[in-house]
DNA sequence: CACAATACATTGATTTACAATATATTATAT
DNA sequence: ATATAATATATTGTAAATCAATGTATTGTG
């Protein structure tokens, strides 16, 4: 157990989080995603990535359709169903309110004033 | 697989991480780690607990000693290694990066209000 | 001495990311 | 035509980690 891991557990988190967000923002294949989240710091690879989109596929989130390519074989390009969207908006609250808690747990110059902190 | 899920993986990601913070603002045992997990929002079972402590203890970041308890059994009370702090240290930048990186990604055009984060 | 409360710890099942590899399509060279 | 390279989708086996359930041990109380 090393840091490198705890890093890499980070990452993992957000993964999906990360490819419904690409994807709201407009129709791409999954090398698409790849670079994208390259770009981000944020590297994913392809025996992760085919597994994981076809999860959110069938759980309603994603659809797609075949595109030809001029250079290879056809694409699938991915787009949000309505019900994604939904799923997107709730874990992009998640997302805030995640970060917040971490935020105010490690990075507090004031022991954390537990106003509400009665007994369970 | 639905949003619970995705939403359960986020909260993994920063476990390690959150535990460590809790660790460096001062000694506890295991039922004050859950505790303070719980007020953020971030639940945490002993089942997990009990082993990622160990492991961060064989990675020679955290030790422990035995304390008294006037009511029940005696508590392993956690504290950092030096090797811990500078770990601790390491993730803290990991995270604000990864943060950064997602709210990129993510387009959030506003800043998180609840933090004065204007770090990196 | 039995029982409840507290605390530390382990086991088995499930999930999932990753590395490696497999399958399929298109264009190019010979 | 056929072989090869490039691109793209997809699967398999392994390893790691959380969780639910349960086990072990200590202390205090009736």
């Amino acid at each position: 157990m090393d840091i490198q891991n705890t890093q890499s557990q980070m990452r993992k988190g957000v993964l999906e989080f990360c490819i419904l967000s690409i994807i709201q923002q407009g129709e791409v294949y999954p090398s698409d995603i790849v670079e994208k989240m390259k770009l981000a710091n944020l590297h994913i690879l392809e025996g992760t990535l085919y597994p994981l989109l076809t999860r959110l596929k069938n759980a309603g989130l994603l659809n797609y359709r075949w595109v030809e390519s001029i250079s290879g074989p056809p694409r699938k390009y991915f787009v949000m169903t309505e019900e994604g969207k939904a799923a997107f908006e709730v874990l992009l609250k998640t997302w805030n309110e995640m970060t917040s808690a971490v935020n105010q747990l490690t990075q507090v110059t004031n022991p954390i004033s537990t106003s509400e902190a009665t007994a369970s």
